[in-house]
DNA sequence: ATTAGCACTCATCGAGAGAGAGTGCTAACA
DNA sequence: TGTTAGCACTCTCTCTCGATGAGTGCTAAT
């Protein structure tokens, strides 16, 4: 049996129908709605065929037809024409994503909120995977009255600062020597990357400050790993709410007790190593058996050559593939623009 | 009609089974479960009393008594005897609490997470109102490479950076010039008492670095504020899909819809302006129409004398008073006793 | 190849019966 | 006078059953 014209015509109508009522849809919907010229008879019969074929299913007798997984495969591979999106919601990512936004987890909290509202499922951002950072610059600053800052840059523009009890005496001259030496060995190391052998350098030419030197490296090593940097952002998770799918509240527990485990949404996201681009997997192509009715749509985002992580959005396998790849497309090279800038040109 | 011993013993074992178990309690369990050595028909005569004095109601005739607002209400301020933490709860909330915890931000996140999980409620923290903070300390620090580093440092503690472009020829005894002008000008100050004739002064006696002090300026005025002083964290909304009363969908999207309103989360967790200590609001003691099915706990934390912000739960009305207002109270202590630590001896 | 007609299936809805929980009232009892 | 057993009554909940209707597959006609 082959798959001709108007069994794609007649496919597409059901999963187009079913995608907005979410309804089993019958031979006699389509031909009033979309006018293919046939009676609900021949598309009975054509439907019989896609039925055979794999592409649909019945939930029972005498319903209608609904999209099956890889009829939703067929049409994400073959069928679906992409959207363009309106010049408000165009507007709405541009502003989003407006100069004035500088920092990076701002960025992202945006991205989530605005992939969120725009697709009305749930969206999951990763945050960049930036790699191991090696320290840039490092320097102690006097804030008066005992106490001074320690800030530390990263090359990849992060910026940690922490405050820490030193010695009354202590001059900004001290704290200049001790972040000179610290910088002169420390700096485009990692974190992992510093040996034993180079902190006894520091505390032998530092002897005289070592009470400093403790408190610093110990921060330096124990604080700044703590910001998080595999942590993944969920947005919109309420949107499920409005999916008929979920109208009973075990299916929603089920959905969010996973949502809840940070490692297994790292799994959900988690894409083909090489892949770059949109990827979708429809329901049972997902790994976890409590989303095998979602769809999971997902784009990686990147600075330079290089790719940082991925957003995604999550829904019921009867979502807006479309839409929901459209936006996600523009999100994520919005995304990838303006960490750009804010991770190369520093202002 | 008067409040003797046994209406209390009656009402109190209403109010406990109807806690527990969701389900409209009868004058049969009560002569079960709740040994009072009297029978049903006599419970059945003193809950008709209690009816008729307002702390109970029938939802119909053939069902059991629930306690009303006001059965609630005398339970909370007559018959409610606190509950004692295990050792383990005790442990983990001290755990939480414990020396390596350095951000308060990030005690106010556990705070959250603590107080959900403890009582299986949602719950609400606010962010500590540090009223208006002026200026402690002001730095650049050259990164090399055309950038400097602006820090900001707080009178409570807190600690602002940004990065920032510089010219390539400035040189660290340039920028502590500038650092020092805009300490001796604005040290002390708040940010909205930074009058005009004081930055004209500033740019007077710094005429020559007119780039980076428009720079400068523009980020303390314009990025700092933007530190969401007012916000308030939620954590475990999804515990209220365990809750019987939020069993149907569309009742926990009224809900939700509210609480995504940051503004009406501000209202929610209000109180009296002198209280201190627990508040106990009562279903319809809620201001809020959408939560008058719940109840809210809120108890203060403050550093020294100073209230700085509020903790609450919210739950159905049928909420297990004892356990939350334990908790709670423990933990806004806890609190207390940890910001105490990281606001006043930094370290 | 297409379509009208028709018998058949099955979920859904509403009505009605029965069960069960709980009450209020009455009368008996200590 | 307070307590209790007994009983009729109420009302929700659940189950069943038939009607309804949407949708199908098959057959025969076009």
């Amino acid at each position: 049996m082959k798959m001709d014209e108007r069994k794609q015509q007649i496919l597409l109508a059901i999963i187009k129908d079913y995608i907005s009522t979410a309804e089993p849809v019958g031979s006699r919907t389509i031909s009033r709605k979309y006018k293919l010229g046939v009676s609900p008879a021949t598309i009975r019969n054509e439907m019989a065929d896609l039925e055979e074929m794999g592409f649909i299913e019945q939930p029972h007798t005498s319903a209608g037809r609904i999209p099956s997984n890889l009829g939703y495969r067929y049409y994400v591979d073959c069928l679906m024409q992409l959207e363009q999106l309106t010049e408000q919601e165009e507007g709405t990512i541009r502003s989003g994503y407006e100069n004035k936004v500088r920092e990076v987890g701002e960025v992202l909290n945006r991205t989530g909120r605005m992939l969120a509202q725009l697709t009305h499922y749930t969206a999951l951002v990763q945050t960049p995977q930036l790699g191991k950072s090696s320290y840039k610059h490092i320097q102690l600053v006097l804030m008066g009255a005992a106490q001074a800052i320690l800030i530390v840059v990263m090359d990849t523009g992060a910026v940690h600062h922490q405050m820490m009890v030193v010695p009354e005496n202590i001059t900004q001259q001290d704290l200049d020597q001790i972040s000179g030496v610290l910088n002169a060995k420390l700096q485009g190391r990692t974190m992992d990357n510093i040996r034993l052998t180079l902190i006894k350098e520091i505390y032998f030419e530092l002897a005289r400050h070592r009470n400093i030197l403790d408190l610093a490296i110990e921060l330096m090593q124990d604080r700044i790993p703590s910001v998080k940097e595999d942590k993944i952002h969920l947005e919109g998770v309420f949107n499920i709410l409005n999916q008929p799918e979920f109208h009973n509240v075990e299916k929603v527990k089920v959905l969010l007790s996973l949502l809840e485990q940070e490692g297994t949404l790292r799994d959900i996201l988690e894409k083909p190593k090489d892949s770059q681009g949109i990827t979708i997997k429809i329901g049972s192509e997902n790994a976890r058996q409590e989303i095998q009715n979602c769809s999971m749509i997902t784009a990686t985002y990147q600075v330079g050559d290089k790719i940082l992580g991925s957003i995604g959005v999550l829904g019921p396998t009867r979502m807006d593939y479309a839409r929901v790849v459209t936006v996600i497309d523009s999100m994520s090279r919005n995304l990838s623009r303006t960490l750009e800038r804010l991770l190369k040109g520093q202002g």
